[in-house]
Formats: C-alpha cells, structure tokens, sequence
DNA sequence: TCAAATACTGAAAAATAATGCAACAATCTT
DNA sequence: AAGATTGTTGCATTATTTTTCAGTATTTGA
C-alpha cells in the first residue's frame, strides 16, 4: 500500500472515530508503527491532525479566537494583587501599567468597584473591559508588540494630561540602589511620567524582581509610596527596602 | 485510550455535570485513580477547570485568562476577508474599524505583509500585534465594554491627523438609500472620521447587513470606493448597489 | 478527635516516540 | 541502460512520556 493511501485512510478513520492510535494502524496497515508515525508527523505537518501521544486526533478549531496570555507564577502575582486590593476606593482615578502582576491585579478588582483607570496595556484593557463599573480609557500609541504595550511619545503626552490618586506600577527590576529600573528605554519614560502625575505610585513587586538592575532608570525607591510583595512585610528579604519607601505591604 | 481523548471527556463531562468525580472517571476511563489525579492537575494548569478535593468543578470567570470572541458567521466572513486580501499592498497604511468582520480579515493578512495599520478596536489589535511585519497603532480614547472599542473625541482628534491610503470600514448597516448607518452616535461620528482620512474607502458588507437601516448616517454610498461581500459580485441582491459603487466585489 | 477517603510523592516499569542507519525501490539523468 | 538521486521502509538504539504501585501525607465528615 502507498504511502498516499495510507495517509487517506487514517484521515478518513480519524474522522469516524474522533481518534486514532498508533499500533492500530500499524496492524491495520500492516507497516511498521514508524511509518505510521512518518504518516502522522506528515499530516500534521500539513494541519491535518492532532499528533498526541499514541496517535492522533483531530484539530481543534483553530479559528477560534481566543488570547491567551502565560502567567509566570501566577499563585506568587495573585497573593501579590489581593494585597493590592485594599488600596482601592470609589471614585479614584487610576493608572496601571502593563505586565502580567497588573493583569492578574486586574482580574481580582471587585466588580462592585466604581472607578476610571487609564492603561496602555492590550491585555489589561481586555480584561477590565469586562468590568461593569469601570471606566477604562486606553492610552493609544505605537504598538510594542512582546509586551502588548504603546509606547512612544504619544502615549507621554497623554499621560501628562491626567491626573491620577494612585499608580500601580508593574516592576521588571528593583533594588536598594538603583530604584527601578526598565529593560527598554521607551518604557521607563512611559513609567517616569506616570509617576509624574500620580499621587501615590505603587510598585508591585513579584518577589523574582528584588535585588534585580536593568539599564534604564525608573525612579529612586524614595519616590514611591509603597511596595507590595507577595512576601511578609518583615521577611527578611525586604529589610533593606523598607527605609526608603513609607508602605510595605 | 489516548491521554487527551481522556482529558476532552473529561471537559465534556465537565460540562455537563459541573463536576467530576476522581474515582467515577477512573472507572469509566479505565485507569488508574493517579492517572485521573494527573489529568486533572494539567487540565488545571491550563485553566480548563478547578482541581477540589474529589475530583474537579468549572473554573470560576475570575481565574479565566483568555478573551474569547464569538463569531456569528465565520464562514461567510471568510470570504469576505479573502475577497479583501487583494486590495492590500506592501508599504500601505491602513486604517481598520471594528467589527468581527475585519476581526476575521486581520486574521486573514498574510504574515509578508509590510504596512502600517490603525485601530481602535481592542480585538482587531490583539490580533494584529502577532503580526510580525505590521506596524501598528492603537487609536486611545474612552472604551466602549461591548464592543471592545475606543470613542469619543480623542479617537475623532487621532484620526483626523492621519492621511491613509485606504479603510477597511466594517458596516453596521446598509441600504441604498440611506447609505451607510450606525446604532451608536459616537461611532458614527468616529467613522466618518475615517472616511475623510482616508484615500479609499472599502466597505465590508456582511450580506445580512444588506437592506437595513440605523439611526445615525456614516455616509452616502457614492462616498464608497468599493463594497466586498460575501456574495458573488453579480448576485441579484447586490443589483442596486452596483451604480453607486466603483466596485462590487 | 479519629477513621476513612482522597491526594501527593518518588521510583520503577511500561509504552510510545525520535533518531540515525542501511537496504531497497522508484525516479530522474545522461 | 547504467548511474545518480531521491524517497520510503524497517530495524536498533536511545530518549521521552505515561502509567502503576507503594508508601506517606492531607483532607473530610461524623
């Protein structure tokens, strides 16, 4: 039997039996399981299966259109946002920055809460977008794309003309020392003006980011009103940041 | 059995008993209890449903991490994106309005493609911003929650500072008189923003928009550089439209 | 609290997959 | 037609994944 055959005939069982297994086939065909395998690997390849462990089943919809973001430890951010929880009122007006802690943060803001944030984060807009008390406004701009962030001076220019009650700063790198600190020079001067015109600037700070330096400076720990980890305030870790900032949380 | 076989009943029986139960499935499975454990724990890794002691319960909305968009008539949208391929072209900048429409066409663009594109629609710039070659840019402003896009002035004021080769415009409503036609005023005000931008306007008909009216007028159909739909450009439906139109494709 | 039920852990066993290789056949070249 | 090229196949070997089992820990409910 051709190879071509083959291919035909494991489509078509597939289709019947919503699975097909490796050795079946091989018995069935009377080839060796590696060809089978090639088989499975070549329709794969060309999008018409599923290869699983043991054989193949079919493609899910891949039409669907669904965004899914991967959150590093997201047990740690979630301890991390619930914190954060208490420093929200009515009626404030708030910024968030991108990253995911902010995301998960933004998925525990109780429904109830009435408040109009401002964010130039996608996913972040995505998720708040479902919230029915929320006012959001999306700060527009060029598109970043790894980060799913604007940046660029349009996003600075709006944020100039706002004023805000409190700023939750996602952080990529902090330290007694330096402050925080960005990998990306266009993203520290985004979140140098968000400082600029919040009253209280929030870092949330995933206990993987202490005692971390990257290029471009943020802010000195003094500017920042508080810091939430998902460590105990007095855990040891935290002692030499909590000198310089009035919370730790 | 085969692994994920196991894991899509298991989700299917999920779903239709908003529980499972650890010992029943590995019986009904015939497996092992632990493998049943294991199952369930990935399925939870991957947000699929809540691990309790016992076997498993649906996830709750709030630990969900991905945006699902419904699609009404995908296929038919299809087409009509298809269709609109051809009208794209190397170094263009864009401007994309909202809809599931040119939700599907964004998806559509073949990744060579080099061009800068415009939105303001949440979705739209999720999608776009995998593109590896798209230059793109979020229009901010003031979030409208069902439809996923910004209004208002400040995307009115964007616009206007634009000068676009052409706007892929998706469409409400349409009929020969009254042209195009919009349920909500701001997004009216919004499009014709677009319009008076932009070099070409392309409207994306869905043929169940054909022959229907809302309340606020977008523009005249000799303001149109072509309308695509999802029917053939001769179809008797279109007959009318044909003389207002440059092209019907 | 205790006993029963359920869950977790790690290690070993079993099953399946991936890889490189040599044999063979089909196809193409000259 | 002989030789070169390519593609397919089965085999042996080596990885990887999955399953089971036994022992231990945790949770539950009376």
């Amino acid at each position: 039997m051709l190879k071509k055959e083959r291919c035909q005939y494991i489509i078509k069982k597939l289709a019947e039996n919503q699975s097909v297994n490796t050795i079946e086939l091989a018995v069935e065909l009377s080839v060796s399981e590696d060809s089978i395998r090639r088989d499975l690997q070549l329709l794969h390849d060309q999008g018409l299966l599923e290869k699983v462990y043991g054989g193949g089943i079919p493609v899910s919809d891949k039409n669907k259109n669904h965004f899914d973001i991967e959150i590093l430890n997201e047990k740690k951010k979630i301890t991390l946002g619930t914190k954060a929880l208490s420093l929200l009122h009515d009626g404030q007006v708030i910024i968030m920055s991108g990253g995911t802690t902010n995301l998960v943060f933004s998925k525990l803001i109780p429904s109830e809460l009435k408040a109009t944030i401002y964010t130039y984060s996608l996913p972040i807009a995505m998720q708040l977008s479902q919230h029915p008390n929320i006012d959001l406004i999306f700060i527009g701009g060029k598109l970043q794309k790894n980060a799913m962030v604007t940046i660029g001076m349009d996003v600075v220019q709006v944020l100039s003309a706002i004023k805000a009650d409190i700023c939750f700063m996602g952080v990529s790198s902090i330290n007694v020392k330096s402050g925080l600190t960005e990998k990306g020079y266009e993203v520290s001067v985004v979140k140098k003006a968000m400082i600029q015109v919040s009253d209280k600037v929030v870092a949330m700070v995933d206990s993987g980011k202490l005692d971390t330096k990257m290029p471009h400076s943020v802010c000195e720990l003094n500017q920042l009103h508080s810091i939430i980890t998902d460590l105990s305030p007095n855990d040891p870790k935290l002692k030499e940041y909590s000198s310089s900032v009035g919370f730790l949380i």
